[in-house]
This record gives structure tokens, C-alpha cells and sequence, in this order.
DNA sequence: CGGGGCGATAATTTGGGGTTATGACAAACA
DNA sequence: TGTTTGTCATAACCCCAAATTATCGCCCCG
């Protein structure tokens, strides 16, 4: 293990640029005998002479050539160092890993990245879909930066900010579209399909008819939304999706979406992450930015 | 211009490796405050955080991590210029670190290391005996000057000069003494003793075999040529050592020992190091050194 | 031979970087 | 829900490394 200092580099390096040991001691803006202290300790340490002093000039000696020429490289990366934190500074920049639950993914994702890519050039942004528990996990183990779910999830140890409201609305066979639309004590006597255990949306449909997950009910789950409403078409049963997911999951198949009279159910979608993590400040911002895409798709949909 | 120092540096590397402060202090033997004063202080001069303080772990950004690779390029590069130090002194002197795989460590490193001590007296000799992969990111991390493995490595950033071939024997129960030596067909079909993954040496001996590495084999996988020699003179089977191995390894058991007929197995043993080190010359010349010991030890065991 | 330029050495000061002790806080525990 | 524990930050202090100024020694030159 060495002990060189960038210091010896640094005042060898003048140095060896000027050829004089004041000369070079003014270049680092420090006195003479300090340089010529320094200049001796190097050459302390590595056994063997980097300058000879003649009497009107001192020179390099061979090995003092070799080794100015390996100093002024490390002398340079250590400079780079600073540029590459200049680089990555302040901007939103390098990579940034985000988990989105399912029930959100498909409808907001292709304009999330669509838009923050425009935004921010040297974004590279890494998309993970799961469910809430796991995205949690993820994210407290450090391979997620940040989350999109549903709130509250009222973990201490993130900071959760809400992006919007979104409401569930009822997806029943076409040919019910003119019958009444029930409310919540209606929808407890149909044949209601919902997404498998883990899905939030689940636990939220669930919660809006007043009915306990663990109750064992006889129910058809489907593994995704699309699944759902193909099955609601064929007239197995109705289900609620959220209202983004509308026009893609509607376009070709002959249901009816009726929306509920109050009180309407809905959930918050928010983005999370660590209150630890030093992205804090660009994620609160990249936050407004995804709100605004959301605002957008939402009224497109309606 | 930079105030980065050096220590921050070996710190900061020292926390990246450790993942937390205490123990990274350790390892530079200092004082937890200490180093945690340091890398506060490394990202105030940069400005931007390099590593995210949780609870319960300390984890890089992600330009931490950019900036430990190239902070670990920098130190490697001082650390060289000792090196470049000793070896333009022409002599072989000084600290040689180097590295062995565990099939050819037991049989020649004791005369290397004798032979290289009586030629140049001021040579400090440090052995590391591990596999091929360790031994080649020991390598390219600086924790190593050279190391003796198989042939080829095919890096580009090595040199690589062969040193001897050496052939592969049968070791047998000594009760099959007087059998025929198999083929390498027959080989196929008898149970075969073999180091654990990892060994260069089993994936020789089962190319030799045309035998997947993948395919699922009934093996007993010992994790020396010793247990492998013991093993196979309980009868439970056959293995391959290098005729290097051989003196050593069946002293004391009841084995038999029987060349192949030609393809002969074998294996090329070579001596690498970086390209980029200074100690390049004297590393080819000890590359002579270890040849000769070498001959001399096979001439010994035929 | 005396003077001036230059690097080395001596004596002294200062602050960077270390230490120990302690605080703050989240996580794990009971 | 307190309590304990693990972990990093902060505070107060200390010391030696590395400056500084002053001076010396030396060689070349006029």
C-alpha cells in the first residue's frame, strides 16, 4: 500500500513543468520549501530520485520522465471525476427504475415514459410491473427508485404524494345496458368477477360493496382486466374496472360501462418512494410530470 | 481543480466494498466518524450524494456507482507507480503477489517460491492459491501482479506466455492394475471422480471425456486431487490428476497409475499479467524462472 | 573573491484529519 | 407500545503533517 498523495503528483507535475523548484512552488501557490519537502518524500518513498538538481537547472531523470507522464494521467482522472459529477448533477438523468401495479400499468405507462423520455434526454427509465406488496419490497431494497400505486400505503418510511382519483365503473353484458344500474347492496347480489387475491383493485372493489376478502365467495377471478371484461361479454357476470382503463379495454367488445350514482367508488393513485432516497427532489418532480400525463389521459377517456 | 484527495478515495472504495460504515472503517483502520467525515465531505465537493443512508444499510446511487469504478481505476493506477518504481530499477525486488490455481499450487509453488527467494534476495513473495475467475478479478483489480493457470484465457488486456504442457493420468484402484486402460469412450462408461464446479481442471477432464458440463451426471464431486486420490483407493471409483500431481498425491494409497493411450489428455499451464503493469519485464524473466522449476520438477516426477 | 540565484535545512505555526464521547433515529424486539 | 439495538452523524478535543518564515550552503559568474 502506497502513500503517495495527489499533493506530491500535483507539485511533481509543476515541477516537472517548469523546471525550477520556486518557479513551481509559486505555480501551486505555495512557498519553496514546501515543494521541496514534498518532492523529496516521493522520492523517499518510491527508493529512488525523480529530479537531479544540477547547479542552474534541475531535470527529470529518466525514471522522472516515466513516472510525470503516469502521474499527469492519474492527475487527469481525478479531475474527471469532478466533471462526471457535474454531469449527473441536479439534472433528471441516468437511471431511474419505476414499478407500476397492473391495474395502472397498461393505460399510463406508454405515456409516462413517452413523455418524461421527451423531457429528459439522457433518461433511462426501467419499467417493473407487480403487485403493491412486492413493488414495496423492491422499493425498501433499493432496486426500485420509486412506485406508482394506490395510496394510502402509510409506510413511515416512504413519502407518498397523491397523483389523482380515478373511479370504478361498472362493466356489464350489452344487453343489459337498459336496465337500471344497482348500487353497491345491488352489485352484492350479482355474479361479480374480480382480479386474483394480491390485486389491490380487489381488496378496493371488494371494500366499496361492503363485502370481507376472506369471506369465501364464489367468484370467477380473472388474471387481468382484459380477461375480465372478454368474460363479462360472453355474459358471465359484470365487474368494475377503473375508468382509464375504458377506452383500451372496451374498444371491441360488446359491453355497457355505467358509471355509479354517489357515493361513487373510486381510489387514489399515488407515487411513492423512500424518504431516504437522495432522487427525492427529481422524483417530486418527475411526480408533477406524471400527473399532468394522467390528467391528459383522463380526459381523453371521459 | 479538484480537492479530492486519495483518501477519500480508498475510503470511499472501502465503503462501496463494505456497504456500511463501521465496517469500512475497519478495513482502512480508522474510526467510524472518521470516514464518515470523509465521504460527507468527497460529496460535498461533488456536490451530489454517492451513497443513500438507510436505516439499516448504506447503498450507492447510481452515480456512486459510476463513480467507485472509476475512483478504483485511479487508485490501481497509483498503486502502480510503486511498481513503475521498482521496475525501473531493473531488479526483480520488492512485494510479487501472485496467484496459483489449486491444482497446480501444491506441486510447484514450493519450488518456485524457493527458487525465486535464492535468486533475488529482496523479493517479498505473496501467495494466493484460488480458481481461475478469482484469480483473473484479483488480476485486473491490482490484488495480484501475475498468476499461473490454464491456457487460454483469451483476455485482451493480458498477457499470457505458456509455460508447459501437462498430461492428465488415470488414477485406479490399485486392484484394476492389470486391467486394460480405457479409452476415452471407456471412460465415459465408468464412475468418474471429479473436482467441484468451478475447477478448471473438471471442465478439462470432461472435455477430454466429450462429456457436457451441463448434462446431469452421477458424480461424487471431491474438492481436492487428495480426496479424489483417497476416494478412488476406497474403490469407489476412478478420477484424472496431472502428472505433476502424481508423486505427491498417491504416495501413500494403494492406486494404480496409467498413462492414456494417444489422444493423450493435456493441459497447456501459462503464466499471465496485466499488460499495463510496469512489473511486465521482470514478470517475463520470473516467467523463465518458473519454466525452468517446472521442467526440472516433471523430469523429477517421470 | 564577493554577490546573487537557488535549493536545502531549521524553527515555528496551523489546520486537516484523526480520536473519543455522545446524539439521533429507525428497525427490531418483547 | 415501550425498549433495546444497530448505525450513522455531530461535537469537542487533540496531534502530527505540512505549511510558513528565516536562514544556510553552494555553485556559478562577474
Amino acid at each position: 500500500m502506497t502513500n503517495i498523495t495527489l499533493k506530491q503528483l500535483r507539485y511533481f507535475d509543476a515541477l516537472a513543468r517548469h523546471g525550477h523548484f520556486g518557479r513551481a512552488a509559486d505555480a501551486c501557490a505555495i512557498s519553496q520549501p514546501a515543494i521541496s519537502m514534498r518532492i523529496k518524500e516521493l522520492e523517499e518513498e518510491l527508493g529512488t530520485p525523480l529530479v537531479e538538481r544540477g547547479a542552474r537547472q534541475v531535470r527529470l531523470t529518466a525514471f522522472g520522465e516515466d513516472f510525470v507522464t503516469k502521474a499527469r494521467e492519474i492527475l487527469r482522472a481525478v479531475d474527471e471525476l469532478g466533471d462526471l459529477a457535474r454531469a449527473s448533477q441536479g439534472r433528471i438523468a441516468g437511471r431511474l427504475r419505476i414499478g407500476v401495479i397492473p391495474t395502472i400499468a397498461p393505460y399510463l405507462l406508454p405515456r409516462i415514459v413517452g413523455r418524461l423520455s421527451a423531457l429528459h434526454a439522457g433518461l433511462d427509465i426501467h419499467v417493473r410491473e407487480s403487485l403493491t406488496s412486492k413493488l414495496l419490497t423492491e422499493l425498501h431494497d433499493g432496486k426500485l427508485d420509486t412506485a406508482i400505486v394506490a395510496l394510502p400505503v402509510s409506510e413511515p418510511a416512504l413519502t407518498e404524494v397523491a397523483l389523482f382519483d380515478e373511479s370504478f365503473v361498472l362493466v356489464r353484458p350489452g344487453a343489459d345496458r337498459d336496465k337500471p344500474v344497482p348500487d353497491r347492496d345491488g352489485l352484492r347480489e350479482m355474479r361479480l368477477l374480480l382480479l386474483e387475491e394480491g390485486h389491490c383493485f380487489r381488496d378496493q372493489a371488494l371494500s366499496f360493496c361492503n363485502i370481507q376478502s376472506a369471506m369465501p365467495r364464489e367468484t370467477l377471478d380473472g388474471s387481468s382486466l382484459s380477461t375480465l371484461v372478454q368474460m363479462v361479454g360472453s355474459g358471465i357476470g359484470v365487474t368494475l374496472i377503473p375508468e382509464m382503463a375504458v377506452p383500451v379495454e372496451t374498444r371491441a367488445t360488446d359491453v355497457d360501462i355505467a358509471r355509479f350514482g354517489a357515493p361513487e367508488p373510486k381510489r387514489t393513485i399515488g407515487m411513492i418512494w423512500r424518504k431516504s432516497s437522495p432522487l427525492a427532489p427529481q422524483l417530486r418532480e418527475i411526480s408533477e410530470v406524471v400527473r399532468d400525463v394522467a390528467r391528459l389521459a383522463r380526459t381523453v377517456a371521459a
